[in-house]
DNA sequence: GATCCTCGAGTTCT
DNA sequence: CTCGAGGATC
């Protein structure tokens, strides 16, 4: 069948909203269609062209879902080389950057353009006559591999470009894996029990290197430009960087928003800080800002050493990942008599600081990592603080690694060890026999949210532990000054200041009180239930395990916890012995009909650093007016208060369209709920 | 019985 | 912060 001119106008008009939904969809960000009728374009297209073959066009975009397996990518030699950058670590590498421009074109000061550098793959794609020809991965700057068959898949790069475009055009950019795309990708790996990517960079690059186009369509890839290679014709903006750009902008290449023109070595550093602080909450990764003088003549000028600009400068940020290997993965014994296997880390500095402890959590974890001693690893430290051990090199694997196991005895008192059915966690069945939980039992009871006794931390109950000058909580209390003055590094001075606390300890609340008894499953937030509830510690202790499950949140496992612990004579006698030493609370009498105030049932949850208000302040102020603050949002919660540098959080609240308070909102909410209190 | 939600527990470094 | 597991809810 001919193809009939009237179809052939209907499927360039289809082929161009298509592109031009993929543009708002994937390049501005802001769809303006809803999935379903993209689909039924899409379909529609599909089937016009299977019905006239001769309509068929790489350019169309039926083809950005990939084709027939390659069986080799031939190599491309670029037009233009495809340059390095220096990079920089220091602010004084910066200040030198700065002052050699400066001499080199003889100024008082210079505009530079800042943008990301990005985490990704650099790419060069070629435009003649205005439609993309080929595109390719970087290789060694001057040759690389010819992907362009992978690089159609992704939707934000324009296959042909609209309006004037110059008759020849390179743009160069780099292609990546935006965090959540990477997530789900690891997701499905996971359910289908294949290898996982270490990162949106390697998925990245494995995507772009596959032979079969199909399966890199199937991987969402996501592309900015930040650059020219060769252009010839008319149409190309000059005399700035920003400018050129701009233009590509107009040409609708995604480029991206955070760049922007800055003055000088100030404003440089101003934006490597900022850029810095919103590092983690950027949908991709990146490694540090790039800084390049902006004036194009000034550019030529300057010129190139060896094969990189000196006009332009990588300025990095400390690696979020970095490879280090395992020197040992050791047992360490919790207060519960959980044993945790620790990697001990060949030190490396990640995130900002140096490494050389990672938990592996649990024998299971262990297992589905496949961490040995002696392995490589992938050590992160991302978004939050505690640093992780992503995954294993394998390919770096020495043939002695050895396989961690998980000991049979506890590798401080010698107890048996148990991993009771069903649970992830081995435990100690030493009991307070056991001088680990011995010293973490005292931690607790110790501890800021328990007792708050000031000036007993880990080194001290370590000594009274190991002396076997302190063996319960009680003992704490019979301790003095000239006891402690004996142990190492102890002066009268200080021994002073830790009685004291001690002392000042001895006033608390009936609610720490249970807490810091370190009830197994009875945290704080059910050691105030309890104390709620029940009002004293005797009608505490005289519960039975049906009284017990009254009290909101505990179910059979949490009674049965609180039963057994109260059962045990030694438990009692701990408790009579503080009793007697002077530790007391108010008690009342019970489930007293609280008068209802005015936040009852409403949830907050925190994120991130307030500007006054320290996070135990804002929450101490929400719950007397009744509030809950929880520790995750959910579509139950009522308000996200954000601070800065808020954690994933915020971004779950934007998603469940949860209100978000910043603290100025916070203390509003707070005055106005005491100034009416029935709301 | 499944699913959602919350709580508990463990964790690093300065 | 994250995981695992207990409790509540449908």
């Amino acid at each position: 069948m001919t193809l009939p001119a009237e179809t052939a106008g209907h499927i360039a008009r289809l082929r161009e909203q298509l592109e031009h939904h993929n543009y708002s969809y994937y390049v501005l960000d802001a769809p303006e269609v809803p999935d379903a009728e993209y689909d039924r374009l899409f379909r529609e297209l599909q089937a016009l062209e299977a019905q006239f073959p001769e309509a068929a066009s790489a350019d169309s975009p039926t083809q950005r879902v990939g084709g027939a397996p390659q069986s080799a990518f031939a190599s491309v030699t670029h037009a233009r080389p495809m340059l390095s950058l220096n990079n920089a670590f220091t602010e004084d590498d910066i200040v030198g950057f700065d002052r050699r421009i400066r001499e080199g074109l003889k100024v008082e000061s210079v505009d530079y353009a800042v943008e990301l550098k990005f985490d990704g793959l650099a790419i060069s794609l070629r435009y003649e006559g205005g439609r993309l020809v080929h595109g390719a991965t970087r290789g060694d700057g001057a040759t690389g591999e010819d992907v362009t068959a992978n690089l159609r898949t992704i939707r934000s790069i324009p296959l042909v470009l609209t309006g004037p475009a110059p008759t020849i055009l390179e743009v160069r950019g780099e292609v990546l894996m935006l965090k959540r795309d990477f997530e789900r990708l690891n997701d499905e790996q996971r359910a289908r029990d294949e290898k996982l990517f270490a990162n949106p960079r390697n998925a990245a690059a494995g995507a772009l290197r596959q032979l079969d186009s199909r399966i890199t369509a199937s991987r969402k890839l996501t592309f900015f430009a930040y650059g020219l290679g060769q252009i010839d014709g008319d149409g190309a903006v000059g005399g700035r960087h920003s400018a050129q750009m701009d233009w590509l902008e107009r040409l609708r290449f995604p480029v991206n928003r955070e760049r922007r023109v800055v003055t000088g070595v100030a404003g440089l550093l101003a934006y490597y800080r900022e850029i810095g602080e919103r590092r983690a909450s950027l949908p991709f990764q990146i490694d540090g800002v790039v800084y390049k003088v902006d004036d194009l003549a000034a550019q030529e000028r300057l010129g190139f050493v060896s094969r990189a600009p000196r006009f332009a400068v990588a300025h990095k940020y400390p690696p979020e990942e970095e490879l280090t290997v395992v020197r040992d993965i050791d047992v360490q014994v919790g207060r519960t008599g959980a044993l945790t296997p620790t990697a001990r880390l060949e030190p490396v500095f990640v995130g900002g600081v140096t490494v050389t402890n990672a938990t592996l959590h649990n024998e299971d974890e262990v297992q589905r990592k496949d961490v040995r001693i002696g392995d490589t690893v992938i050590v992160r430290r991302a978004g939050d603080v505690i640093p992780e051990v992503v995954a294993v090199v394998i390919d770096r694997r020495p043939p002695d690694a050895i396989v961690f196991r998980m000991p049979a005895r506890c590798p401080v008192c010698g107890s048996a060890v148990i991993r009771p059915e069903g649970e992830a966690v081995s435990r100690c069945t030493g009991g307070l026999y056991c001088p680990a939980q011995r010293k973490q039992a005292l931690l607790h009871f110790a501890s800021r949210r328990a007792m708050d006794i000031e000036g007993l931390g880990e080194k001290l109950v370590d000594q009274l532990v190991d002396g076997n000058v302190v063996r319960t909580p009680a003992d704490l209390y019979r301790l003095g000054v000239s006891a402690l003055a004996e142990l190492e590094r102890m002066a009268e001075k200080s021994a002073a200041n830790v009685v004291a606390g001690i002392e000042k300890s001895k006033d608390t609340t009936l609610a720490r009180f249970i807490y810091a008894l370190g009830i197994r499953n009875v945290g704080e937030a059910t050691a105030r239930d309890l104390a709620d509830h029940f009002g004293s510690l005797d009608r505490l202790i005289d519960a039975n395990v049906e009284t017990l499950q009254q009290v909101p949140d505990v179910g059979p496992v949490v009674a049965e916890s609180i039963a057994r612990f109260f059962a045990e004579a030694h438990n009692r006698e701990v408790i009579e012995q503080l009793r007697a030493a002077g530790v007391h609370w108010i008690e009342h009498e019970g489930r007293a009909a609280a008068a209802p105030r005015p936040l009852d049932g409403r949830t907050f949850v925190l994120t991130g650093t307030l500007p006054t208000l320290t996070r135990d302040e804002a929450k101490a102020r929400i719950e007397a007016l009744g509030g809950k603050v929880a520790g995750s949002v959910s579509a139950k919660t009522h308000y996200v208060v954000v601070g800065a540098d808020p954690g994933s959080k915020a971004e779950k609240a934007a998603q469940l369209n949860v209100p978000m308070l910043d603290e100025d909102g916070l203390l509003e909410l707070l005055k106005s709920a005491q100034a009416s209190p029935d709301n």
